[in-house]
DNA sequence: ACCCAACTTGGTCAGCCGACCAAAAGTAAG
DNA sequence: CTTACTTTTGGTCGGCTGACCAAGTTGGGT
């Protein structure tokens, strides 16, 4: 009833339509729904947007990135990097704790973004840039602590991603926080491994002879010699200087 | 036209609805269109089944089922460890890509079954026998392999779901096989380093001074026992064979 | 031959959806 | 005040959905 101008509307409509996402799921979005949780009548709808589509796109496209990004936390310069890989997990991992319904709508309108080939690209976008948030995060990681990756930075990305996402739907249906939380310490772990500290005096790359190359060459079936060394990483020193010379 | 039975009609219906879904997704399933695929008329759906809810939660329960179960591959005795679990896991990878439709659906499926308070058992009972499937094929290859694993077997198996699912939903939106299979791979070595050589004689984990123990205490505070110990990490196994018997 | 139970058909029903629009109500400029 | 405009209202439209049912059809047992 009060007079607003169209933007207004826009704005207080693509608002109720999160907060409907959120708490009531994709499916829940119809134009009435949101015009009543808008408090509006329902013709307004087609006066601030010309589709429901519309909507769906301006959110899809714009708040996801203000909710998702950053879901990656700071990273801490001391401490053990198991530490700072799980710290900066945790920071994520909070945010599906607090907010699972927000999760989840994400979930379902990935999958019901996919079915439909118009509109398709913007899950490929919102991955995309998802992805790139993530390989920047392992930039800045790497840069802060003075290590580098054995494996190309973006398929650690990827990696990483994958855990994040496949963690989240996990818990989304068993809410098992306990599981939840051991796996993606367990996950930090891993990650942690690939970590290699940079010598002081950095040795340019044509110097190293080739052998002592990891031959983590991306490819699909040949599996990179991950270098197993390297990989041994957060090994308890103490009984492993106990450990005698042998004869 | 043809005279059938309700349990012949039933099962017409059902593969009929798998068709839809695997095609068309979660949402096209509708009484008549799974009727129509089926080659009958509407009204026989209700004649069949009491509700659409019955036949989709039949599907869920059953189907699925065939579908995914043995989802992880055969485990070779010989061979490098990685290449073992990359095995196991290319075994279920190849699935993905030859029918990325019929995963697309399950996520559907799942994320559609967890709004509704009524039938999400079925989403948290799948995910069960999901986990202790994978938790299964793990026992499995230890045995025959010949190893331990330094993490919980649930927690593992825990990650290794996570793995699949996060790639498989990565893989739905960007369809980058490439991609996916070097994370995979990547993934296959990081799982391959928590497997542990059994040791002829094996020590006792009392023996272990308890300073050897790394200190990354999985976080959040109720994280499960864990244990420590085991997770002590991927050391060379030469090394650790080669300490002498405590006087 | 009959009959009854099982099956089939075509149609109907209420409900929700996105979309649309004519007209009323308000507002600001001239 | 009048005009020109933006905004608001209440209602309608066609389409699709799950559900239902009364009337027809069929075929096996008696």
């Amino acid at each position: 009833m009060p007079r607003l101008t169209v933007a207004q509307r826009r704005d207080l409509l693509l608002q109720a339509a999160w907060r409907i996402l959120v708490r009531d799921g994709y499916a829940a979005a119809t134009t009435r729904a949101i015009c009543a949780e808008a408090g509006m009548k329902q013709g307004v709808f087609h006066y601030c947007f010309t589709n429901r589509d519309e909507l769906l796109l301006e959110i899809a496209a714009g708040l996801l990135d203000a909710e998702i990004s950053a879901s990656i936390g700071a990273v801490s310069r001391d401490g053990s990097m198991i530490d700072a890989v799980n710290n900066a997990f945790a920071a994520y991992w909070d945010t599906v704790e607090a907010e699972p319904g927000l999760h989840q709508v994400l979930y379902e309108i990935t999958t019901a973004v996919l079915r439909d080939p118009r509109i398709g690209e913007i899950a490929r976008f919102q991955y995309g840039r998802y992805l790139e948030g993530v390989a920047g995060s392992l930039d800045q990681i790497a840069e802060i602590r003075q290590i580098e990756w054995d494996v190309p930075r973006d398929i650690l990305a990827r990696q990483v991603v994958t855990v994040l996402d496949g963690l989240t739907l996990h818990y989304l249906v068993d809410r098992d926080s306990a599981a939840a939380r051991a796996a993606l310490a367990s996950f930090a772990v891993d990650f942690a491994a690939h970590a290699r500290d940079i010598p002081a005096r950095a040795i340019p790359a044509h110097a190293i002879p080739a052998h002592a190359i990891p031959a983590h060459a991306i490819p699909a079936r040949d599996i990179p010699a991950r270098d197993i060394q390297a990989c041994g990483i957060p090994v308890p020193d103490i009984p492993i200087r106990q450990i005698p010379e042998p004869a």
